[in-house]
DNA sequence: CCCTAACCTGTAATAATTACAATCATGAAA
DNA sequence: TTTCATGATTGTAATTATTACAGGTTAGGG
């Protein structure tokens, strides 16, 4: 099991205490969390964390792949651990966003009509089961 | 050929002329705008224009079907006219965002580990060819 | 240890979107 | 036609997400 301060050395990222606990957030919350819910959440252990750190962090884990992100809602960024591809789905009504794993996407391809493809999101926006009428159930 | 009239009254939505346009636009430009580029390309023909009608129309535009919406750049929503499913690829670079019509989507499905799905979105993103330093072209 | 580049913080600025209240226009009914 | 209520439009203000920036702090190589 790597540790935390290894996975950001080897990126190349220094290791502080705050990008270690953002980190560590995202590792122990797969719930696709925003800026704001990662703020919220650790000011409570760190109340000098800035949330100008929460948006810097985020970006250079992004730049060196250590983590992923999210458009789905469309009105904030949500971040994820998780960086294998894998399809999301938002619940228009409750606003939870829930990985879908059992879909393989054989979008995985390298251009689409002679650009050259880097990432490929695919999502689903519905209803979850927890917001769908009872008798309504699929 | 259905009038732009016709077509806002068949979903129950008044005739303005607000409105008219807003949808002609669309209509004629299938480039993804944003809610300022449209606000910045009526304002010529149409001065008094307020943000907020755009704003207002295309939400009741999106609530009745009559357009639809992507969430691919992650800071604002882009607009189209049209309204059968296909996929969108996003150059990271110049920001123009195309029409992905070859690929048919087989994930075209009305429900996901039991949630109802509405939408399915497919997003591409990375280089476009203009953009792709020559001789690295695909 | 020292030093400097890299990082963190708070605040201010920018950008996208929504809320709201006053005015105006559509279209149904008289 | 004219009237009128409802719904649409507008301008402004408020909210929310994100970025810019400057000054203080710290990690980690030498
Ligand atoms: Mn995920
Ligand atoms: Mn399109
Ligand atoms: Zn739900
Ligand atoms: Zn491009």
């Amino acid at each position: 099991m790597k540790s935390l301060q290894d996975r950001l050395k080897e990126k190349g990222l220094r290791s502080s205490y705050q990008r270690i606990k953002i980190l560590e957030y995202l590792e122990k919350n797969r719930t696709h969390p925003t800026v704001d819910a990662i703020y919220e959440a650790l000011k409570e252990k760190l109340p000098s964390i800035s949330k100008t750190t929460i948006y810097n962090t985020l970006k250079s884990f992004l730049e060196t792949g250590l983590i992923s992100d999210l458009t789905i809602s469309g009105h904030e960024v949500m971040y994820d651990a998780e960086t294998k591809p894998h399809s999301h789905f938002l619940c228009k009504s409750c606003g939870t966003v829930l990985d879908v794993v059992d879909i393989k996407c054989p979008h995985v391809r390298k251009e689409v009509d002679g650009n050259k493809v880097e990432e490929v999101h695919l999502y689903f926006k519905g209803l979850c089961k927890k917001c769908l009428p009872e008798g309504r159930k699929q």
